[in-house]
DNA sequence: CTGAAAGCGCTAACAT
DNA sequence: ATGTTAGCGCTTTCAG
């Protein structure tokens, strides 16, 4: 059945088992170009025969695109990414693209260094998170002759695509919603600012939007770590020990208001005549939780691939604004 | 500062640049070979100057490895698969390799066809979940001179590689954790277990140790979708709705667990009094609920590591079972 | 220590 | 409709 599979079959070699030129063996499977169904016929059953897995990576060096999509993202715990991960993967696997990814951990040196071993490869777009960028990242993008998208958030100047929401704006509601709700004593319990500099644009937003309501944040308990739900439940716990009148909390995002929801059940404190929740994310599991969070859906899955659809596309440069919604849950 | 960089600079414009002939260039970039303090200079000033970026598609082709390690993955949703690409990636990239990726949403079709198209890119290795593929697939990857790593599940006969554990005794040491707490009216709320045939041998061994032990299923409840914490609350539900004297409930995972957790906290069951409840997975969210999750702590990151270190060193092929640890939590 | 030259496997004109 | 040929940009002998 196989005959030299070890090595790998080559085109050259289809074309000689099925008599004919390299060309038409190159026509038949990109199906671009002219044949008779009886020549392509004998082709695939020569691919067939041979087993023949044609070879990308020389196909791409005597064209041009790579059909590779690569995602240069800071986490992949972190369930924001891996959502755009999810709905970018699924339309650039049906348009023939192959997603390759690198995780920065949130540092941006680390992003210089893996924008620049991605670029090696050629690929057709390179997706990043945000806007913040080193000096050198900016450079080499700007000279690369690829496209790229800069996903969720648009708050700032994009270099070419860019596919999100304003996180300024995120802020802003959240703390429009809280100060309709009543609540005059806000507090805030959040993880690693500097690293997340979407969820500190949140913050200064939010701060601002409160002060300007009258109701200047009431207190801070910021975690040097990374998201989590226990991070959110000790944070709250600080917060609480330190300014116990808050009457409501806004946290960095859906796991850490997890984690201060979680507080609250174990310590009898009733939510939200207590105390008031608010998270960020929308995340599915504060829906099912016994009381639905309060949150802001982001568009996660959607940025993903509407993204994917302006590269296949090779749509024009723009910012594509995908907005997000507050969803008003039974914890504030 | 920079000329040409439009199209791409080229390793032979910066040879000219340099005054040296172009495998000189090559050898420095790969500090491969011999050469002196001062050519290397010159090399990389002019690679510098001229903001050369090495393409790696024709380095590729040139020579053999192409550094490439393909995932083909059931989900992005699923913690379980982004959290051995959290381990992978990171070892892989300190190695200079590249992960891409690709979803196949559970199907062995799918799987079949995303890992053909890996294939063409001839990665150094591919990374499966379990053991269940598609005769195609088996063929395809058998013939590749790539190297197989088949992760999370041991159960089975390898094709090359294999990283995980024993679904089969992860779901005997939990019925056995059951009957030796005392519990004798165990129930099952699961997912789709013809789509995930690791939570499918976990409840098969379970079942069967549950019997031997002399306490057999009381019933179950199986949801035909994913597994999520919605679900997980609104599978408990209907469990309990039918076989209300069941006095703990073994779930297919910990969002599953959850959602019946939350179910419980909202219907005043007191749980692991009324009803305890057991999860899999050990995810960090259960040590932050009210009360600790009691569930099987799975290795997943270092199965990532530990999968994408073997393809490094190119190891011999080999089993490796990594284990997992019963997590005694407050709720079982 | 360094350069010249022959491919790697495929695509894309250009013929025919 | 199909074959021929010249590269794509790099690595790798092989000389020198």
């Amino acid at each position: 059945m196989e005959f030299k599979q070890q090595e790998g079959v080559t085109l050259a070699e289809v074309a000689k088992a099925a008599g004919v030129g390299e060309s038409t063996v190159s026509r038949v499977l990109r199906n671009h170009g002219s044949f008779t169904t009886k020549t392509r016929d004998r082709v695939l059953a020569a691919v067939q025969h041979l087993g023949y897995v044609p070879n990308r990576i020389a196909g791409t060096l005597a064209s041009a695109g790579s059909r590779l999509v690569a995602f240069v993202i800071p986490s992949l715990s972190n369930i924001v990414f891996t959502d755009v991960l999810r709905g970018a993967s699924a339309t650039l696997e049906d348009h023939g693209y192959q997603a390759v990814f690198a995780v920065t951990d949130y540092d941006p040196e680390k992003e210089e260094a893996l924008v620049a071993s991605m670029l090696a490869w050629r690929p057709t777009a390179v997706m990043l998170a945000g806007y913040e960028h080193a000096d050198g990242t900016v450079k080499m993008l700007r000279a690369a002759k690829c496209r790229v998208v800069e996903v969720l958030d648009i708050d700032g100047v994009a270099l070419d695509l860019a596919v999100g929401f304003s996180n300024h704006a995120a802020g802003r509601e959240s703390a429009n919603f809280m100060l309709q709700r009543g609540y005059r004593r806000i507090g805030y319990v959040g993880h690693d600012l500097n690293r997340d500099t979407r969820a500190s644009k949140r913050f200064a937003s939010f701060c601002e939007t409160l002060g300007a309501g009258g109701a200047p944040l009431a207190d801070r308990q910021i975690h040097p770590g990374p998201s989590s739900v226990e991070n959110g439940r000790i944070g709250l716990e600080q917060l609480l020990a330190r300014t116990p009148d808050v009457d409501a909390v806004y946290f960095s995002n859906d796991d850490m208001a997890l984690g201060g929801y979680f507080h609250c059940l174990s310590h009898g404190i009733m939510v939200p005549d207590d105390l008031a929740i608010l998270g960020y994310n929308g995340l599915d599991i504060g829906r099912a939780t016994p009381q639905r969070l309060s949150t802001l859906l982001t568009p996660r899955v959607t940025i993903g691939q509407v993204a994917a659809q302006l590269v296949v596309d090779d749509a024009p440069s723009q910012v594509i604004d995908l907005g997000f919604e507050l969803i008003e849950g039974e914890t504030a």
